[in-house]
DNA sequence: ATGAATTTCTGACGATCGGTAGATCGGACG
DNA sequence: CGTCCGATCTACCGATCGTCAGAAATTCAT
């Protein structure tokens, strides 16, 4: 369905420093995040997840919040181009829209963790960074609001529903993926990525028939 | 639309204290876990916010975690109730669907904070009312799934849609209110409810025209 | 084998946390 | 006026937190 799916580089917490600790903290520690909070999440239950005396975390970190940081750039940079790119392709209003849906369910479901401490994390990040995600999330959801009412006046999407409350409402949709997903499962996330999207497609049609 | 909206009475923290406080604590700390995280919060934020000395909180509750645990029981009690209502008052499965839909984001769109604090500080709670919750949560979700698959068989419902998926997808609607909503914009929460309760049921129609 | 570089550990620090005990305040009531 | 009691304050405890400096251990090229 798309191929703008290449795979992210892990961020370089430290760069030049042993890439397999860094991408092993990185991970976990987006899972511990995920799991119990980032404020409730000690670098001692870090540690003990990888394997390390807490001190030694410092060797490869600078800071806790460094480590939240870490995390939640990951989602951010993926959102930032998200945007970016969001014209691109050409097709119908409602098809980049579809477009988009899928690739970010598909990054929802890829990395729940990441996605889960991005949304919830938010507060602990620095005052100046939280501005840089809300104007990202904003221009992101912009976007979308823009694709919802060229659709109105192309006919494709129902001309009765409130672009800011459709958007939120397939948003969350997506965004919700990371509470219930679990890789493992029957449906892989590109599967429900295809699922999703068109759902919330669905939702922004117009009725056909009589109400 | 809905006359089951009565109003629920704060949680008593601890009964025949004085009542002024009490809801002022309990109001207070749902605020405080909705904009920092339970954890993060300390009960020195809180006494300062209700304009108390730590130690005083001391009298109204027993303990920072049956804090959280009256915030979170508030929404608790809440979808009991829904899910043992759900089959009342009649109706086609989708009339049905969209009632408890609709009650639904109308509790999530009034108690925004409580809403966010029961879905995001669940690994703060004891395990045994982790279960308990878990376990309402499974028996809510399965009667919508129950409601989805009776609409699909009576054809109100696309039968190509997977239930399990459909029905997260529309709870990732409702459940994303809090991420957005804020009193004192243009519209109410049940206009919030009214709107998104009827496109989560119109992304589950079936498609009457030719795809 | 040697030495340098990389990685990990030890042990401590100041701060803050949730929680407790006892003193204090002020109004109600006899 | 004295007593009582609900409500609040003050002062403190032990535990845990993030962080750091420096020593120790390990790895690796020469």
């Amino acid at each position: 369905m798309s191929e703008t799916s290449r795979e992210w580089p892990r961020p370089k917490i430290r760069p030049r420093k042993a890439e397999v600790r860094n991408d092993q903290i990185f991970e976990t520690a987006a899972r511990l995040f995920y799991e119990k909070g980032y404020a409730a999440t000690s670098l001692q239950d870090l540690a003990n997840a990888v394997g390390l005396q807490k001190g030694s975390l410092y060797y490869y970190i600078d800071s806790k919040k460094d480590l939240l940081f870490a995390v939640t750039d990951y989602a951010h940079t993926f959102f930032v181009e998200l945007t970016q790119n969001a014209e691109a392709e050409g097709g119908t209003p409602l098809q980049t829209l579809e477009r988009m849906l899928y690739q970010h369910a598909r990054f929802a479901a890829e990395h729940f963790h990441v996605t889960a401490a991005f949304y919830n994390e938010r507060s602990a990040l620095s005052d100046e960074y939280q501005e840089r995600i809300v104007a990202t999330r904003d221009a992101y959801e912009a976007s979308l609001r823009r694709l919802v009412r060229s659709g109105q006046e192309a006919g494709e999407i129902a001309a009765d529903l409130d672009p800011r409350l459709a958007v939120f409402g397939v948003l969350g949709m997506l965004n919700w993926i990371h509470q219930w997903y679990r890789p493992g499962g029957e449906l892989t996330p590109s599967e429900i990525a295809a699922a999703l999207s068109r759902q919330a497609v669905r939702s922004l049609l117009p009725r056909t028939d009589a109400d």
